[in-house]
DNA sequence: GTTGAGCGTT
């Protein structure tokens, strides 16, 4: 006996009558039809007064007591797209940047349990319900060109990412799991939690910081490089708070500081990176380009990210958005944007390189192509790394000193800084962590959309060094 | 033309 049931996504919407099956139950894949991201529902107990979450199993939402009744559902969203209200008071944001929507990017998604037969197309066709797809690709046997039964996809909108990874796939005759892969799952989270906090002056403690920040939302870490460089990283337990902060400004002790996102290290290891000590903050380096070449983007089959690795195309940095309209990719010197505080800001970024790179970054993690939403509809974003082998490098590869400035941008977000080398678990902090997949010591991070059956854990240690 | 837990030639 089908019914319908009536779904909120929240508390003042108009409701939204959504059909269930003949057993009774409410396909999930209804629900994200309609209310995209939602992964389950919940409703107002109307004896205690408290939210009663909806048991959900195979993709299938069971009604409470059997009966769906006529209540209101209400959705749930897999992070509570919270919307943070800035409780402005006297030390306020003093700039709200055009914030490019607070949303996460998109990664590559694993596509596991694909038959034998799909095909690129095949995958783009099945997959192209859930939005626009930047790329799709069955990993093949390079010689008899045979698929080895998965295969990788990435969507344009961070939504239809949540869409289809809340759900089973049935593609081709075969049920296939769509899943974040194992080389990301960490950094997607630790590089989302961490902001880069400029413009400190020295009479900030890490307790101060902490104390401010704790009012948007909790904060895990606080690192403020010794000796004092005027800049310091704050973690919060939830990385929506911290990309919600990213771009503004803020007074702290009756300092303006800014707040923008982490980004990790390169991770060239003889590419020079991030140039170190930029003498004298001077000169715009050329950050040749030397990522236009994988830049082929075509609309059908698979193309090869053209993020080149290492690089975070752009993590929030609202401080550039007044480039006079040149290239992006092209040259990133500081030359047009002579603006001091975003001098001092590079020059921030190079030292906030210097002082942490010398400290279990994610380098030796093999962290690569985290590029986020460098490509979006095929237009590259991203900031020229000056990564080895740009054109017209000014420093030479690798040495300290190099052209600074002509790496793209933002700081680096080391994990928590923690003596060298893979020892640490997190330092204590709550959800601090590092080394995922292969030196996975002990941690059972929760994290992930749920269903992904962990397999990370029982991981052979094979370790990098 | 076989296989079915996994993690990406560039």
């Amino acid at each position: 006996m089908s019914q319908y049931i009536k779904v909120v996504a929240e508390d003042g919407d108009e409701p939204l009558e959504l059909p269930t099956e003949e057993d009774g139950t409410l396909l999930l894949t209804t629900l994200s039809a309609q209310f995209p991201g939602s992964c389950g529902l919940k409703y107002r107990n109307p004896d205690t007064g408290t939210m009663r979450g909806i048991r959900l199993s195979d993709g299938r939402l069971y009604p409470p007591d059997n009966d769906w009744g006529k209540q209101v559902f209400f959705c749930v969203f897999p992070k509570g797209e919270g919307k943070r209200e800035p409780t402005v008071t006297v030390e306020h944001p003093i700039v709200k940047p055009p914030k490019s929507s607070s949303r996460q990017k998109c990664s590559d998604l694993i596509v596991l349990g694909l038959p034998w037969k799909s095909t690129e197309e095949d995958l783009r066709n099945y997959f192209s319900q859930f939005g626009e797809l930047l790329m799709v690709q069955v990993k093949k046997d390079p010689k008899t060109g045979q698929s080895k039964g998965f295969g990788f996809v990435r969507f344009a909108e961070y939504e239809s990412q949540l869409k289809c990874m809340s759900q089973r796939h049935m593609i081709d005759g075969r049920w296939c799991d769509v899943r974040i892969p194992n080389s990301k799952e960490g950094a997607q989270h630790m590089m989302n939690r961490k902001v880069f906090v400029g413009r400190c002056t020295e009479d900030m403690t890490a307790e101060d910081l902490r104390q401010y920040f704790a009012k948007f939302g909790e904060v895990v870490d606080v690192f403020i490089p010794k000796p004092f460089r005027a800049f310091a990283f704050v973690s919060f337990a939830d990385p929506d708070v911290a990309q919600s902060l990213c771009g503004e400004d803020h007074i702290i002790k009756g300092a303006s500081v800014h707040i923008s996102g982490a980004a990790p290290k390169s991770n060239e290891k003889h590419g020079g990176g991030y140039g170190g000590g930029m003498g004298g903050g001077g000169g715009g380096g050329m950050g040749g380009d030397r990522r236009l070449g994988g830049s082929n983007h075509s609309h059908l089959g698979s193309y090869t990210p053209s993020y080149s690795q290492g690089s975070w195309g752009h993590v929030a940095r609202p401080g550039s958005s007044s480039n006079p309209g040149s290239s992006y990719g092209n040259n990133l010197g500081l030359g047009n944007l002579g603006l001091g505080a975003l001098q001092l800001n590079h020059a921030m970024l190079a030292a906030a390189q210097a002082v942490l790179s010398g400290q279990g970054g994610w380098g030796p993690l093999g962290l690569t192509n985290q590029g986020g939403a460098g490509m979006q509809g095929g237009v590259v974003q991203g900031h020229a790394q000056g990564g080895g082998g740009g054109t017209g490098q000014v420093g030479g590869a690798g040495g300290p000193g190099g052209s600074g400035a002509s790496n793209g941008d933002n700081p680096v977000a080391n994990t928590t800084p923690a003596p060298a080398g893979f020892g640490s678990v997190g330092n204590g902090s709550t959800g601090g962590f590092l080394g995922w997949g292969g030196t996975q010591a002990t941690e059972t991070t929760t994290h992930s959309p749920s269903q992904m059956a962990s397999w990370g854990s029982t991981k052979a240690p094979t370790g990098w060094n």
